[in-house]
DNA sequence: TTTTATGTTCATTTGCTCTTGAACTTGTTG
DNA sequence: CAACAAGTTCAAGAGCAAATGAACATAAAA
């Protein structure tokens, strides 16, 4: 069985080095996504692996060639598929109920859902923060007051700034650039 | 002794709810760098007791105000300080050694400081690795070698794009927005 | 110089996130 | 149907980064 499994064997066999450039592959994505810390390694590695193969892999491809657990593996995909950074193709295959799974090779695309299934439901709370803490500063009186409103306002301003920002990122980084 | 410790409480007790709008503070900046997970959250309550205060505080306010070790808050300091989100006030007082510290409040000289300090390093070691990438794929041959290529090149221009679009975000955070 | 106040360093501990692995669900084959 | 294969869930454990605190520096006061 394993028919997948199989192919992407000989594909490693008849190509040399491809195990190394898979590796590459991984340990690179691995370290990019701890760099931001929003998600876990595991999950750099799995995508790593789909960038670094030709052809769209197997759950079972992946946590055997990734040598983690099926949990990590199974934890890993969803959280890529509800980001939209992968994909997957032939839902269903002859054998078993197998899908094969292929990155999303699209840079906006990639932002775009990180930041809609990460980024945005932040920042929607720290927009109550900030109420809050406008609340608080209202509280004071006299220069306390003023100086508190005014960190409060700065505050604002920021997160402004930074909501306007976070869509024009996208199109820099879409296709043209 | 301790006379800025003093005059803060001082303040502290002649504006009510002071310590509510500090301990927001704290809560909130301590919470913003952790999403982005690249300093420890006590550097992020460091920056907020600052952020909140009318005036500028010293070591012993912030290690007791906070309830942190002497190590967390020396840690934080050198931190914030090496990436200019704080300075420096009257280096040396009349009694003691004693600094005081102040926030930055230029958004756009956070940004700065933290880009050039913790987020350009590490894209310098990112180069190296895709070089390395490359030369991994030039190893193969035909098809293979053509895909990998891609793949790296592609790599390469996804880091050209970032890199271009880190100073404008300086730019469109900075003061005009 | 001795003592006291202020701040730093770093080995240890704490706490938290990621990973694991086994039990469970769901679907497939004989 | 029974037996198996594929994938999910989640409690428990491992690993790691952050915080601690005590020993160590350094400078002012006595």
């Amino acid at each position: 069985m394993s028919t997948a499994s199989n192919a992407v064997q000989a594909i490693v066999q008849r190509s040399p080095g491809a195990d190394e450039f898979s590796r590459a592959c991984v340990g690179f994505f691995s370290e990019a996504v701890q760099l931001f810390g929003l998600v876990p390694p595991s999950v750099g590695q799995i995508y790593g692996l789909l960038y670094a193969s030709p052809e769209p892999l197997s759950f079972s491809d992946i946590f055997e060639q990734l040598d983690i657990s099926k949990g990590s593996a199974s934890q890993g995909l969803n959280l890529l598929r509800s980001v939209g950074a992968v994909y997957t193709v032939a839902p269903v295959d002859a054998n078993g109920r197998r899908e094969y799974f292929s990155p999303e090779l699209s840079l906006r695309k990639l932002l775009r859902g990180v930041l809609d299934e990460r980024v945005s439901p932040l920042a929607g709370k720290s927009a109550g923060r900030l109420a809050h803490l406008r609340e608080l500063a209202d509280g004071a009186r006299g220069r306390e007051r003023k100086f508190r409103l005014s960190r409060a306002q700065q505050l604002e301003i920021w997160r402004r700034r930074l909501k306007t920002v976070v869509p024009v990122l996208g199109t820099l980084l879409g296709s043209r650039a």
